[in-house]
DNA sequence: CAGTGGTCTAGACCACACT
DNA sequence: GTGTGGTCTAGACCACTGC
């Protein structure tokens, strides 16, 4: 049966008198697990944290061996989508309890030392709703005139304001989020996102600019004005490529740079 | 045979008295069988382009099963060290002829368009021979006062001047580069370096901070002094981690910005 | 067609964690 | 000990490339 549709999964186009793809789109069955696992991933029937069934009983329920459970495993690990820990599980990753913490922060203080300054101070400007600009709506995927949500915070290292960002989340999927729960959450804002909303970010891009810092800016964080600044503007996606946060972020890169490892 | 050492390998204190290691440095065969492609690699026993043996060639000559050929092959794919053809074989990867041209250059036109632009024009502004100061030694795991070469350059992309970097090479393993070999080549400077040289870059770290154009960077890429530029600081990886290289570039990001992907 | 990498299976055994 | 993921093998067949 290698390499064909197992008994358990229902081919696309399986019956013979179905119209002809141009493109056969074969996938291979570890890919076509993959894809179940991942709905499974994104109903939340495994909440982040927890384990998933072992490749044993996952291959038993899809009718496949083992070995193509485990590759379909494997993908989703490589996209830190899942964390496999021997002779324990497999478990859905989470910005929580993550040893790495703070996976998407790639600012480093230049002592090298990845924490030595431990967590940083978050201090909640502002958060307010409103309604979509059609540049955060193209951001987001929404339409413009859509409810978000706009949070300013200030990120501080060691007393010192060292980030301010400005984050837009789509109102629906973040409905009641407060000033209070931005600041009040021990731990990084992505796991507050999974625990409070279900809303499990899963990666992300990044646009990196040098910029001067205006007048509120400079305010806000304790430079002159016309310090150079780090530009960064972030969307973040969940499952399915679905866009769930812009965030517009300074950053002061004076005791702080930016690391990124090119391979 | 299973996870103990092959036949075909002397596998570290494999004799019954041997000394007692503390941590027995277990390592799966699929590694060590990574690491003897890797020392070929490093040999220069197939150049960057060439295809290496086939899995069941290189099977044959570890006596150990394809699965285990392939994992390791897998390992070292992920790694970007070798590239994997369907029907054709698995090839050493290089920086030539590669179809992800300047994998290192994460700066994108805003346009999007990741290279309507065409390639880069280059300019040598500065290409000697001089001794490795403390920082730039340090950087290149020399000694101070060594022979290293410098190279000051500038990139332009439609004419706009964009990049002023310095390159600092070890004059060891670059001796004979010359300003006319830096302008002179098409296609990207690493694969210059792998072609002329035999130095293969396989990875690199960044440090990314904004800065303020000093009046010589602000006359060299034709903006008024002040202007917020990204200072970019690489160093980048031959194999076994050696530094190779040291570059200190600064971006104008007024029509271009570093994009980098989060995951 | 033969040769290559890619997929799938079934079974064995190892390393690790918990109980 | 039991159950988990991790490694290794052997063999079969599929998909792609080029002769």
């Amino acid at each position: 049966m290698a390499h064909t549709s197992p008994s358990a999964l229902s081919d696309i186009a399986s019956s013979a008198d179905a119209p002809v793809q141009p493109t056969p789109a074969f996938s291979p069955l570890y890919q076509q697990i993959k894809g179940l696992i991942l709905q499974s991933l994104q109903a939340g029937e495994w909440k982040p944290g927890e384990a998933i069934p072992s490749e044993m009983d996952l291959a038993a329920r899809y009718r496949v061996s083992q070995g193509t459970v485990r590759k379909a495993i494997d993908d989703l690990a490589a996209e830190n989508l899942v964390v496999r820990r021997q002779g324990k599980g497999t478990f859905v990753a989470t910005h929580s309890e993550q040893h790495v913490q703070y996976r998407f922060l790639k600012l480093m203080p230049d002592s090298g030392d990845q924490d030595s300054e431990g967590p940083a101070q978050r201090q909640i400007v502002d958060c307010k709703r409103l309604r979509a600009s059609a540049e955060v709506a193209r951001a987001l995927a929404l339409r413009s005139g859509d409810a978000v949500l706009q949070v300013r915070r200030i990120l501080s290292f060691g007393g010192v304001p060292t980030i301010l960002e400005d984050l837009w989340l789509p109102g629906a999927a973040f409905k009641g989020l407060s000033a209070e729960q931005m600041a009040g959450y021990q731990g990084p804002t992505y796991a507050m996102f999974e625990v409070e909303f279900g809303v499990r970010m899963v990666r992300a891009e990044e646009k990196i600019r040098a910029i001067a810092a205006d007048a509120q800016q400079a305010q806000l964080l304790q430079v002159p004005p016309g310090t150079p600044l780090l530009s960064v503007e972030r969307v973040a996606y969940t499952y399915n490529d679905i866009p769930m946060e812009l965030r517009r972020g300074v950053y002061r890169t004076d005791t702080h740079h930016y690391r990124n490892a090119l391979s």
